[in-house]
DNA sequence: TTGAAAGCGCTAACAT
DNA sequence: ATGTTAGCGCTTTCAA
């Protein structure tokens, strides 16, 4: 039989609230009540039936976590360390973590209302976000907090958790550039997402920071799907004029742009350099090891499942702004030309 | 405004358990009544709490995924595709799937039991688990159903999805002898999963079909542990008789190998093949590409959320017992001596 | 085919 | 410091 906040409280003789607010260690309880409740909860060997608990109190101590699927859910290291940063992060706060995958395609704005009035999360963080999202807004309209990762918006007081973007690209190009190298190409992810166009801004800065020309045949849309980069990466060797580098931004893509120099002939890093994004799992097991700029993913996770328990809990009221630093790891794709 | 069964009932001149029964698809409904009912919904815009629901019911339609973890959950490609196919195979009945990671040196046997008493599962699948684990037979004794993925056992009528281990270790063991090796070692995981020992003891039964002799020392244990088995590979070199393939029972152990073979100066597979298991993502990555036994790992996920499924809706009772083939995937890693 | 009543197990809001 | 009351939004059970 299940135990009930009713039989413990007829055990300790006292009241079903006084029981309640042990559990929740929440108002007042004299001491020696409060262990008595103890005991017999113990005894008893009693937990709280939590959808009891939600339908009353309207809190539900999970997050959801919507991921903006490419392939299957966690196959992507990407979305995997993110997730496990989440999912960490959380448990350590007693929250419990719901994923939910949305396609890509599916623009029903039903996609993302239905799990918001499933009723079910407290609040949400959102993976792989795009631009002007129409879903999004419609979670804007209610009343459920989220927050999004590695996208960067200042409209309606969004709350995002990113990185700086702009800065870890220059700081590569400004890598690359110490290496002597001075024809470098640029392989953007999907332009539909903030990180991606910010990448791409961060190229031309550096570009023009360091004087070089400007060409538009050297920025290449792979829209961070390797198979795409490895066509694209083929546009380079139409000419005799080729780049000595490529900056792609992401990993994936990266691998991709390997390959096809490597199909064309070519060498990395003796021919072409290489410099990717994230430094997800793959990178340092590839040959040659994938010199990338690494994203802080699992911390990304961490900061976006704090932030949005802050904001549920009320501790946090203006918008987070947050942005995490980028740091090169440096190993052997990318050397002198 | 929250809208709730009654606001719908009300506007339909019904009941709110005619609402019910017509959202459930249950019981006899008038066709008139409920399309009059299914467009106040509509309307309205209704959704159903699930909590109350769950509360009511005592079915949440949620399935539980324990994982015993190692690193960072998601980290691990073997466990991001087996959660993939949970993911969506789970998604495809409307059932919704939580992560409760365990920490695998946490015997307390409440890490399991807390999970159930919450009640929030109606059902189980558990990753990685260990034989014998006395917190499995906590759950055997509760009412929760649960199903054990790449874990063989015939007690307590558990159910479990797995693949043909022994089998699969044999097709690979032939493939070194017919490439002319005689001189195999194997490479085993952690002795505490079921998988692990069968693919030790198909490794001992090929080495008997093909009447090769069976060293001790050759057998090195690494326990699912890249770093484990670099250190063991060691071992190998101590004597100059030294094995010309090695055999390991998962691909970051594989590459661990890998890694120490060519710290002592040799190479693959020119001096040493290695063949691994499971067929991870970087599996195909590496240089020289892993030749691997494949593990099915989506369709294993699939697999363990159909059965659970298919277990709590009663629509399967004997338990389950299912194998899924593995597949010899040829890459460059494993070649003639 | 439909409805009324009761209750799932908990907590918010108000007593005392 | 503790208890009482009244739900939360749904489904089960029984009746009509």
């Amino acid at each position: 039989m299940k135990i009930t906040i009713l039989d413990i409280a007829k055990k300790a003789n006292v009241s079903a609230m006084t029981v309640s607010r042990v559990i929740n260690g929440a108002g007042q309880v004299k001491k020696e009540t409060r262990e008595r409740v103890e005991r017999v909860i113990e005894e008893l060997d009693y937990k709280p039936n939590l959808f009891a608990r939600s339908l009353s109190s309207k809190k539900s101590m999970m997050i959801g976590v919507v991921i903006n699927r490419v392939k299957q859910v966690f196959f992507d290291n990407y979305i995997g360390k993110i997730s496990s940063g989440i999912t960490d992060a959380a448990a350590a706060k007693n929250y419990r973590v719901m994923f939910f995958p949305v396609e890509k395609q599916d623009n029903r704005i039903a996609a993302y209302y239905d799990i918001v009035r499933s009723h079910i999360p407290d609040g949400l963080i959102i993976l792989r976000s795009k631009i002007d999202d129409p879903r999004i807004q419609v979670l804007a309209e209610h009343e459920v907090p989220f927050v999004l990762v590695n996208h960067k918006t200042y409209k309606k007081n969004y709350n995002f958790v990113d990185t700086e973007n702009i800065k870890g690209v220059e700081a590569a190009m400004d890598y690359l550039f110490r290496h002597g190298h001075r024809k470098i190409a640029f392989l953007a992810g999907s332009m539909d997402e903030t990180n991606s166009r910010d990448r791409l801004k961060g190229y031309r800065a550096a570009l023009e920071k360091q004087a070089l020309e400007h060409r538009d045949d050297w920025v290449l849309y792979g829209d961070f799907n390797k198979d795409r980069a490895y066509e694209e990466t083929g546009k380079l060797f139409q000419e005799k004029d080729r780049p000595t580098a490529i900056l792609a931004s992401d990993d994936y893509m990266a691998i991709g742009a390997m390959q096809r120099i490597r199909a064309e002939g070519l060498s990395v890093p003796k021919d072409i350099s290489i410099i990717g994004f994230d430094d997800v799992e793959i990178a340092s097991y590839i040959k040659p090891a994938l010199t990338t700029i690494r994203q802080p993913l699992v911390e990304l996770g961490e900061s976006a499942a704090q932030s949005i328990i802050d904001i549920i809990e009320g501790k946090q009221k203006a918008p987070v702004h947050k942005f995490l630093k980028l740091e090169l790891v440096e190993r052997d794709s990318a050397a002198s030309p």
